[in-house]
DNA sequence: CGCCACCCTGTCCACCGGTCCAATATCCCG
DNA sequence: CGGGATATTGGACCGGTGGACAGGGTGGCG
């Protein structure tokens, strides 16, 4: 267990959670000292996300195999991405309880990953935010079709294939393909990808999350 | 403990590392058994992708709170990163070794996720993409594949067939489909439909502020 | 009542797209 | 040097897709 910090103070939670770990002031003075440690914790208090990223970077390399925790003053999600991104294991508040950063410590031992609850929500429920138009907004490349022809490209232009769009519209598969004939006659296009491509294109509003 | 599974000799390390965990042939039977547990995993072993996120779904609203440990047959990243968008906090190989199994147990119980190492950089680019839409100027759905990977999706994203992408690249056909195949699995959509979607909605320029 | 536009369905078939089984060559890294 | 990632290609397989050939049903309009 080796901390990386330029003063010390700046962590004292994790020194009273690993009282036997080891402390350098940079990363340079770590691998100067040959610190070999089953794990490496960064304190990246001031740095911003970008710097805290590349520092991570720098360490994996450094310490190859070697799982790194990143401690920081203010916790903010972007710069948990990066260092995560960066190839940290993990990535938690400096000030943490001592109780926490062993927890932490116990998980990213066992070859898991920590991250923060606020951002394991975002991770878990990211996909939740689905888009589900069923919108009418009339004046883009639909407006020369049929309703039903326009609901069948909008299914299409989700991603559905012609089966899904079936159960979705409540009729036949078959249907399906002649109204798609039909969109594709008068939009112009040889097949659904160019169909979805000018539906997107020419979507008035977009509600991404 | 509780586990999953239609046959108990497909989670046969499962047993052996939790000899006193309880097991159902369905999440209809584990909910009628008021199983309570601290932990639930489901063995998705036949299942696809899809079936196999709305499967962690289920399990997620029907025992809210209880972290998801998700067994596959066939570990893909696809499937990873449906399990996990599903709400499921590990995702493993259901033949795994007693040991590890036990392991990923213990991070999960801590509050750790588990992802296989490879499988880590990869989802948390994929996180990268869905989250920041003005944090990083890097990082969009194109971020985790590989610059010939890359040209495909672009070609495809253009509305290109794989004959197009083929002479647009001065590669083979076949060649194409094996960058698709892979820029799939990557990024776990299904088709080029899904993947040229996601593509263009992680554009990095986009005409509303 | 005919005509027409729209909606729905059926079958047959060629082609494309996606996947599984490979193999070979290069390059970089430990 | 061996292992791993990347790029490239081959063949076979099969389901989805799109086009072509059909129809039948409804409602409006001259």
């Amino acid at each position: 267990m080796h901390a990386i910090c330029r003063h010390a103070e700046w962590v004292a939670p994790w020194r009273k959670a690993f009282p036997d770990g080891s402390l350098s002031a940079s990363l340079e003075d770590a691998v100067g000292a040959r610190a070999a440690a089953d794990q490496l914790w960064l304190h990246a208090g001031g740095l911003d996300e970008r710097d805290a990223g590349r520092l991570v970077a720098r360490a994996v390399s450094a310490f190859p195999g070697v799982p790194i925790v990143v401690m920081s003053d203010a916790p903010a999600q972007a710069a948990a991405l990066q260092a995560l991104h960066g190839g940290a294991r993990g990535y938690c508040h400096a000030q943490s309880h001592p109780d926490l950063l062993r927890q932490i410590a116990l998980v990213v031992a066992h070859g898991g990953l920590w991250i923060g609850p606020e951002l394991m929500q975002r991770v878990l429920g990211s996909v939740n935010a689905r888009l589900d138009g069923q919108t009418a907004p009339t004046g883009n490349a639909l407006s020369g079709l049929t309703p039903r022809e326009r609901a069948v490209a909008l299914e299409v232009a989700k991603g559905a294939t012609n089966k899904e769009a079936a159960r979705a519209l409540e009729i036949t598969e078959r249907t399906v393909k002649a109204h798609l004939a039909a969109a594709f006659e008068k939009l112009g296009v040889r097949d659904r990808l160019e169909l979805a491509i000018r539906v997107r294109d020419s979507a008035p509003v977009r509600s991404v999350a």
